[in-house]
DNA sequence: GGTCGAAAAAGTGTCAACACTTTTGCCGGA
DNA sequence: TCCGGCAAAAGTGTTGACACTTTTTCGACC
């Protein structure tokens, strides 16, 4: 649970919280009360305090002043929101990788790439965590890979694994690394973008068939 | 000095922090000490330690449990690292805005550009803020407007108004807008992120030149 | 004289209690 | 019965004190 040894109370509670979020012990939509967190987490509520502020900071949690914080909502609009900012960034990512990975990276990632291709293994999602690495700019990889990510996570495991397109997905990476390997930047971009333009569109498909969102199951204590 | 009554004690210590990162009194890359400021500002250190917090999600302070926290370095490469950023999600910001504006709302900001631009008011960033505002995708707004600006306040403030490019600035917005009137999207965005990566380029150029980042004065007591 | 280690100092992390704000529920009056 | 206002309850905001970690300093030993 602990994904590994957290000094600081601070960050266990957040990353408690943030587990409550992905189970749906606290449902989307729902209060986030300080009192009740910090007594189930046997904390006080400092900390507690501190870890929605975080969440609030990665925008999972929405409050303002004096009324209670409640969970982010995460309908469908939401989600497009995110993609298309994730459209943006993921492309200005590649980009940069394209152009600052050594060959013998480059080279490294296909190679894992490949392999997990032959186990059928899910880590497509590990393809845009290391080309955000490989693109050299902090800024970047902290927006895609610490805070975006959680959103996505989290819509993920709410929504019923989302897509479901993994054999479109494959191709697709396959075909952003080929341009990476051949240093096309542009090209590598415009694919990337591509890539998750198919996705924001069949976010956008949903939000016209089902209308209700995917929500918690009602509004409910915390504790 | 407060931008407007602000309710709590929390927002306004943060602005506090940050008017004190603008003018120096916390130099650049210097120490954060919580004890000081809470006695420096007549309050508790509770309310000091959510505003670092705050802060710290911004970018504008780093810090590691137990270990003192800093001020960002604002060193070139971090300007430049963020500029990048801005480039493609400006772009984004543009491609949505064209797309979503009404004509009403396009003239309205267009009239308002010819208004400034005939006082000469330095206006330019207004631009911006109003495209990010049209986007109608809330994320990138406030990525946009509510995180990278107080980083690019902040580097304008300590750098010395950073390119002065003002002519250049106000031919490639007011092409930006007509863009937008066109609603040809692509040429928008295109232009947006030619009008980011020349300033891009500008602080590349700083860098090999300028080898000694801009960075406050010395270690200081922030008391 | 230099270096390692322990104690003190400085600074951050956590806690429980108190103050303020918002909401909820009740009561009286129209 | 419905509306407005008042009081209790719930919940957030703030505070000062205590615990833990890191850094610095001082002294003993080599």
């Amino acid at each position: 649970m602990p994904e590994r040894e957290q000094s600081t109370l601070v960050d266990r509670v957040t990353s408690k919280i943030f587990e409550m979020l992905l189970s749906g012990e606290i449902p989307l939509g729902g209060p986030v009360n300080e009192a009740a967190l910090a007594e189930l987490l046997s904390v006080s509520r400092g900390p507690v305090r501190e870890a929605v502020k975080q969440l609030q900071g990665r925008g999972l949690v929405v409050k303002e002043p004096y009324l209670k914080a409640r969970a982010v909502a995460l309908t469908v609009p939401d989600m497009v929101e995110i993609f298309q900012l994730r459209e943006a960034v993921e492309g200005m990512s590649v980009r940069l990788a394209t152009q600052r990975m050594s060959d013998a990276e480059l080279d490294d990632l296909l190679a894992a790439f490949s392999d997990a291709k032959q186990r059928g293994d899910g880590v497509a999602l590990d393809v845009h965590v290391r080309i955000a690495e490989g693109s050299g700019n902090a800024r970047v990889r902290a927006l895609l890979c610490d805070e975006l990510y959680y959103l996505l996570r989290l819509y993920r495991a709410r929504s019923g694994k989302a897509p479901g397109r993994r054999e479109d997905a494959f191709a697709e990476h396959w075909q952003i690394l080929r341009a990476m390997k051949a240093r096309d930047a542009d090209l590598a971009e415009s694919l990337m973008r591509t890539h998750i333009g198919r996705a924001t569109q069949s976010l956008q498909a949903l939000l016209e068939t089902e209308a209700p969102p995917l929500g918690g199951t009602e509004e409910r204590k915390t504790g």
